[in-house]
DNA sequence: TGAGTATATGCAGTTATAATCATATACTAT
DNA sequence: ATAGTATATGATTATAACTGCATATACTCA
């Protein structure tokens, strides 16, 4: 049932953040760890758990590959903006990760 | 967090059909019991995390349990009746479960 | 009071999820 | 080719979630 697995891939902290942090551009996987903190397979599975739920579209460019929300999902289920665009953007920690993207390195080029 | 609870407690096929059948109506945990075919105690362990996330409010009266939607919650954080209402509804499982409902006996007089 | 019914809860077994470390794969640039 | 970097994945452990059985608690009615 799709729409369990979009909860159960909402239903977490850390891919929470995630989609917070895509809503506002897409990322590359370094960024990500950097802005949140976590360790780089960490990153990488989390990101598969939203990319199988349809939360999210991943696309490899040189070395990097980019994550960002899959607007397709988004538009079928109209619950989605709402939860990562109101609700989330509520919470003090994913507030702060938006902070901290500003001032994101990255890898080398990404 | 408060919005991870609730979107725990939404992430989970059972505690979905149950939230969808107390949008038709207040029920008791047997009527609820008869209707999704689990035991007495899962549906009371359910219960008890809708009702830990704010989602439903129980009441007792007689020797029965009387559970029902929280209202407040619901609008509160509107993403609810979207997911409850709208997208719950379109699940199969969940529309079996209202025919069911229908013709439910219930314990005793609940 | 005692029997019957409804609900909650302690415990145990099982399964699912998350985190970490090590390693494999894929790409870039020299 | 080789070295370096980015990402994914296998294996392991730790933790949380779900289920079922047995039992406790609370209420009703005779």
């Amino acid at each position: 049932m799709d729409l369990i697995v979009i909860l159960k891939a909402l239903a977490d902290k850390t891919r929470l953040r995630m989609l917070h942090l895509l809503n506002e551009r897409e990322l590359c996987v370094c960024e990500i760890e950097e802005v949140l903190g976590i360790q780089q397979s960490n990153a990488s599975r989390h990101l598969d758990k939203l990319r199988n739920a349809g939360l999210v579209c991943s696309e490899k460019r040189a070395q990097w590959v980019y994550y960002r929300m899959n607007e397709e999902t988004l538009q079928r289920y109209p619950f989605l903006s709402m939860i990562i665009r109101e609700e989330a953007g509520r919470i003090p920690c994913c507030q702060q990760d938006i902070l901290r993207l500003l001032n994101v390195k990255g890898c080398e080029g990404c």
